[in-house]
DNA sequence: TTATTATTGATAATAATTCTCATTTTCATT
DNA sequence: AATGAAAATGAGAATTATTATCAATAATAA
């Protein structure tokens, strides 16, 4: 699924490649860079972690992967399931749990104030990037 | 300005803190902890480093300054001149220009958004965090 | 199969930030 | 103004995520 048979790529088709590509297309959930290093080893334990790196950087710049910043010091990656949405993220200040929030474009919360941006400021938008910080349900509770 | 005369805070009134508050209060633009240390050293020449960032870190917890991410790698800093706005960034992917995009807590385009997830998700939502990335008016002639 | 060359793993290097700790400042109290 | 307790500081070491280096290996086209 991920690159079908043949040739379909510009770059060659590794195990590391094809194991990085097989794991986080079944990951639900954001993982750290080496936190994906240990999840590989399991199925491909000579891998390196410097390549995992590597592999991070080419499938986020073809778009496969989006690489986030939840501010806690790592980057953090997520396999993009749906090329027609708009992913945000809720993130709990106090419990760390993240919520995926996930729209059509056209149905994107954010689709009018992105098109007022690019006339205002003549201002090509390639991609955002938007977080929401805050308490979880729980969370609200617990602070009483 | 910045803190007034006699006692008005929890933590005490240092040169540091004060000559710090002085620089980003008057500060256009979004400096790193090392560009702020440099200038700072203008005016207080024996400053410290972790000094700095120490300071920074007090002075984004009390909401004087607003930390940002835009993934050059470090973190930068920006005084919060409008306690009563909200503040958004367009950043060039090409030429690293940043632009400033501030409005009025009421004709905030995110206000419905926010509202809605707050009841969607019962998430409290205490800050948000918006980029957009793309091309300035000037990169995006430079590309034909 | 072979030649070419992209990719890899190990590890050293980098760089932003945090930590440590002895010394100095601040500030409430004399 | 002098004192003392606690907070804050500066210097530099430590930490940690990420990059760079480079010889060895694996993927592809011929
Ligand atoms: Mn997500
Ligand atoms: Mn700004
Ligand atoms: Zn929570
Ligand atoms: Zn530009």
């Amino acid at each position: 699924m991920p690159f079908g048979k043949g040739r379909c790529w510009r770059f060659r088709r590794t195990q590391a490649r094809e194991a990085l590509i097989k794991l986080l297309s079944r990951t639900k959930g954001h993982l750290s860079a080496e936190e994906i290093f240990w999840e590989l080893k399991k199925v491909l334990p000579g891998v390196g972690l410097a390549t995992v790196y590597r592999t991070l950087d080419l499938l986020t710049e073809i778009g496969l992967i989006k690489r986030y910043d939840f501010k806690d010091g790592k980057a953090r990656y997520e396999f993009i399931h749906n090329d027609n949405a708009e992913h945000y993220h809720l993130i709990c200040k106090n419990c760390g749990k993240i919520i995926d929030y996930e729209v059509t474009l056209e149905e994107d919360p954010l689709k009018d104030f992105k098109n007022s941006i690019q006339k205002k400021f003549n201002f090509k938008i390639e991609s955002s990037d938007l977080q929401f910080y805050g308490l979880c349900e729980n969370c609200q509770k617990l602070e009483k």
